[in-house]
DNA sequence: TTAAGTGCAAAATCTTTGCAAATGT
DNA sequence: ACATTTGCAAAGATTTTGCACTTAA
């Protein structure tokens, strides 16, 4: 039943939805970040699609993110990291809950959706809107090379 | 039993402990963050402290953050705000473990520390170090308002 | 007295803006 | 053909670096 979400096709059919022209440098934004479970931070993009001028990224970047076609998370450094938003993510556009896991070792983002995180209490008055629980640590990867 | 955490003679502790020279411009950053709920961005700091050279900021951010006086979070829009570590704070230093309220309205950080988060699993591999559960909505004085 | 810290000038980055040329529909 | 999008140039903002002067211990 699914649809596959990482093709160059479904790609095009983001964009249409989105009233979004399908220019090269759009769809190899998309390709860039497809089929990683890790966000790509916006020096990496850079450095991956060095044909494409950097204005144009930073613009690429805010409109797919003001259309919820990406998320962004900040890193440790403070660095812009981006994901494709998953199905979950879109439909609950503002309410997303997941889990972002910052390696620690190779700085790599995770973004674990599909988890479900238990209920916390806030202080009174906290209307909460949405939230993510970001962690740091060791990711499989670099938790395996330690040993 | 309780030591005033907030008062100018801890911060004269607090260098002191970490070895750090009690100049005038660090005693008045420490004292800017303190009795705050929230935490301060770095251009509310600049500007609270126009005395103070832009580049003397920085580097007092910078090794107050490494030497576990303040902690640095940041807000949706990816500016670096800062609070004093709480001592439980430093206690765990690197084990911290609290809920950063981000409110949509007025953009302030809050730290809320003292919470005791639930339990929540990872996928298998994660080695976790520790977490901050980061929350936006409205806080208390927004929520207020908009009544 | 002297090591640490500050302020200023200047470099290096990062991000935004304006506009002409190119591109998708 | 026309509105969008891109690339380039340039402005603006942020962050870092180097070095001489000042200050706390």
């Amino acid at each position: 039943m699914k649809q596959p979400t990482n093709t160059p096709n479904h790609f095009e059919h983001l964009l249409d939805q989105h009233h979004l022209k399908k220019t090269a440098p759009r769809l190899k934004v998309l390709s860039m970040m497809a089929d990683k479970e890790t966000a790509t931070s916006q020096p990496d993009l850079e450095s991956l699609m060095n044909d494409v001028d950097r204005v144009t990224l930073y613009r690429i970047l805010n409109v797919f993110e003001e259309k919820g076609i990406i998320h962004k998370v900040f890193d440790l450094n403070g660095t812009a990291n981006y994901a494709i938003c998953t199905s979950n993510c879109q439909e609950h556009r503002h309410h997303d809950e997941h889990l972002h896991f910052n390696c620690t070792q190779c700085n790599n983002v995770y973004c674990l959706n599909d988890l479900n995180l238990p209920a916390f209490d806030l202080p009174p008055g906290f209307k909460v809107n949405g939230f993510t629980l970001y962690a740091t640590g060791l990711c499989p990867d670099c938790s395996k090379k330690q040993n």
